[in-house]
DNA sequence: GTGAAGGGCCAC
DNA sequence: AAACGTGGCCCTTCAC
């Protein structure tokens, strides 16, 4: 594929392109950067292309006249970029949007990302990949190359591969998206592509934003766990040893305690009768009667928040700004759920002494707001289940009220326990549990356990049959939906009862757990069109949850905005059940 | 040495 | 024989 381009490298030359460019209803975008973190590198180059005219813009020589992001030479290129109308096309326009945004001091508006269109219409197939040569490939049949994508972009002079390579990039973006819109056309995805598409600014900003570690806090924290780890390691060293012959002049030899093999036979040798798996849950009966295991699994514990919540944190906190900047995939999950990296902040445990290490700092306060049971909401509002609705409109506490229902007793009658069996099950309907299972969590037996979901599907007929419908559906489809109509498919073999309830498990699952998804994705866009330029900044989203950092003076007003942002995002998507959201405004992620 | 797989465990 | 959903990270084990 040849491509045609214009080079730009001067002011007047780059007003005329901008001002053409800026007739187009839609531009293929990319940028070309000397490294991956924008707190690191610079853009080097710039491109836009309109399928018949393409202009490289080259930034090397701007640099001279100033700053980037203040010299009003570079005016044209920020409105062209910040414009709704033309729409960007972009391959992961996150990349894009953190560059311009922070090295440019412009936030894209409109914007069309063919990675996440790829994504959409894969619909969960996990073997599709989603680079640009495979999607190109898959969707065009055209090959890139893409061996300049490494290249050294920070040269004086680039060479001219480089410059065609950048000019064809931008190029392949219209004609790819003209495939992807027939495709999410075809398969009624248009309004989840838009759904998704409007997150990438806000997303792209939070990323640059980063979510602040007391640093200070989070050191106290491991010393605490380190000196745990090491006390239950050497105790647990010694009651293993116990189960050794005594016969070695050298005593009893080490155990790797990280290596499952020799723990489990250093167990045996102890007499303990080790389950199949040493999951906590399998031990955790034991460990009254053999306080080995007990250790064990405070040793564990102690490694597991060494090791994952330790140090290795800490490492992430960029040299530039001293705070974390997390990646966030925009669908991490087929369900459409955003998963994390680098660190994975979304798997900070709950205890308040790591909690409270991410803190606001001096002059900040932290919103934190939640939805209050979002899921058992969404699958209230498809059952349209009448305890359901009954519950959640009369503001009753829903725990309690399935407890009553399914116990036979006045609401006043609950006991703790019987609320909290309530809980158990109310939580595990939304993962499609079995009686086996519900036993194991909540200690009754296998017969008890069957007994009580008998009651509480006898007493929730619209839930029950829902779900019976969504199984169901998913194995005669093959799909399933979620509130903003995103898509996934199901593979199983017909004839395999194990994958057959698998997928109907997926299939009563994805609806709710997407349907989240989706509520939170509009969320973030609402979220950020009101607070953008405020100085409040969105800092961390963990699946119900949101974050945002904010000067103090502002904070009551914008925790009412973060409210509001949230509660009308909700309403897009149910109608019948309200939804509530629980907001606190302090100077850390704990309470 | 490197990478994949598996077990285990953190979050929602 | 049965198996509650979605992720990421750390460690060991094992193959290349």
């Amino acid at each position: 594929m040849e491509v045609f381009f214009e080079l730009v490298s001067e002011p007047g030359a780059l007003r005329k392109a901008c001002e053409k460019l800026g007739q187009e209803e839609l531009l293929g975008f990319d940028t070309e950067t000397t490294e991956l973190d924008p707190f690191e590198g610079s853009i080097r180059l710039v491109q836009f292309s309109a399928g018949d005219q393409t202009v490289v813009i080259d930034l090397k020589p701007f640099e001279e006249i100033g700053s980037l992001r203040e010299i009003p030479e570079l005016q044209p290129l920020r409105d062209l970029i910040a414009a709704r109308k033309p729409v960007k096309i972009a391959h992961n326009a996150k990349f894009d949007a953190k560059w311009v945004a922070h090295h440019l001091d412009v936030e894209m508006g409109g914007t069309f990302d063919t990675f996440l269109a790829s994504q959409i219409i894969a619909a969960g197939e996990r073997e599709r990949r989603h680079n640009l040569a495979d999607v190109s490939n898959f969707f065009l049949g055209i090959d890139v190359d893409k061996s300049e994508q490494v290249s050294d972009w920070s040269a004086e002079e680039l060479t001219q591969s480089q410059i065609a390579y950048a000019a064809k990039d931008a190029a392949l973006m219209i004609p790819l998206r003209e495939k992807l819109v027939e495709r999410l056309q075809n398969d009624d995805l248009m309004r989840v592509a838009k759904l998704e598409f409007d997150c990438v600014v806000p997303i792209a900003i939070m990323e640059l934003n980063g979510f602040y570690l007391d640093q200070e806090k989070w050191r106290e924290q491991l010393e605490v766990v380190t000196k745990e780890q090491k006390e239950a390691a050497a105790e647990l060293q010694g009651m293993l040893a116990a189960g050794v012959s005594q016969g070695s002049l050298f005593g009893a030899p080490e155990i790797n305690l990280d290596s499952r093999n020799q723990v489990t036979d250093a167990l045996i040798n102890l007499g303990v009768p080790v389950p199949e798996t040493t999951r906590g849950w399998e031990l955790e009966p034991l460990s009254d009667k053999y306080p080995v295991v007990r250790k064990l699994l405070a040793y564990r514990s102690a490694a597991k928040a060494a090791s994952s919540f330790g140090e290795n944190i800490l490492e992430f906190l960029n040299p530039v700004t001293g705070r974390l900047h997390p990646d966030f995939r925009q669908i991490g999950a087929p369900t459409g759920r955003f998963s994390c990296s680098k660190p994975n902040v979304q798997q900070i445990p709950h205890q308040e002494v790591y909690r409270r290490c991410f803190s606001a700092p001096e002059g900040m306060k932290l919103i934190v707001a939640d939805y209050s049971q979002i899921e058992l909401r969404i699958l209230g509002e498809y059952s349209g289940d009448q305890n359901f609705l009954k519950a959640f409109n009369g503001g009753a506490d829903f725990h309690a009220a399935a407890a009553a229902q399914v116990f036979n007793i006045e609401p006043s009658a609950v006991t703790p326990e019987q609320r909290s069996f309530a809980k158990r099950l109310n939580f595990g309907v939304v993962y499609g549990i079995g009686a086996q299972r519900f036993a194991r969590l909540s200690g009754v037996s296998t017969g008890q356990a069957e007994n009580m979901l008998r009651r509480y599907f006898s007493t929730h007929r619209e839930l029950d049959s829902w779900l019976r419908e969504a199984g169901d559906k998913a194995i005669g489809e093959g799909m399933a939906r979620t509130g903003s109509g995103r898509l996934a498919k199901f593979r199983f073999d017909q004839d395999d009862r194990v994958q057959i309830a698998s997928t109907k498990r997926y299939g009563r699952n994805l609806p709710i757990q997407g349907t989240s998804a989706d509520i939170l994705k509009r969320a973030i866009r609402l979220l950020h069109d009101v607070i953008s330029g405020t100085g409040a900044m969105l800092v961390n989203i963990v699946h119900d949850e949101v974050i945002v950092e904010c000067p103090a003076e502002i904070a009551d007003e914008t925790a009412k905005k973060v409210e509001a942002a949230m509660i009308n995002a909700a309403k897009e998507y149910l109608k019948v059940v309200p939804v509530t959201v629980d907001v606190s405004v302090g100077d850390a992620w704990s309470k």
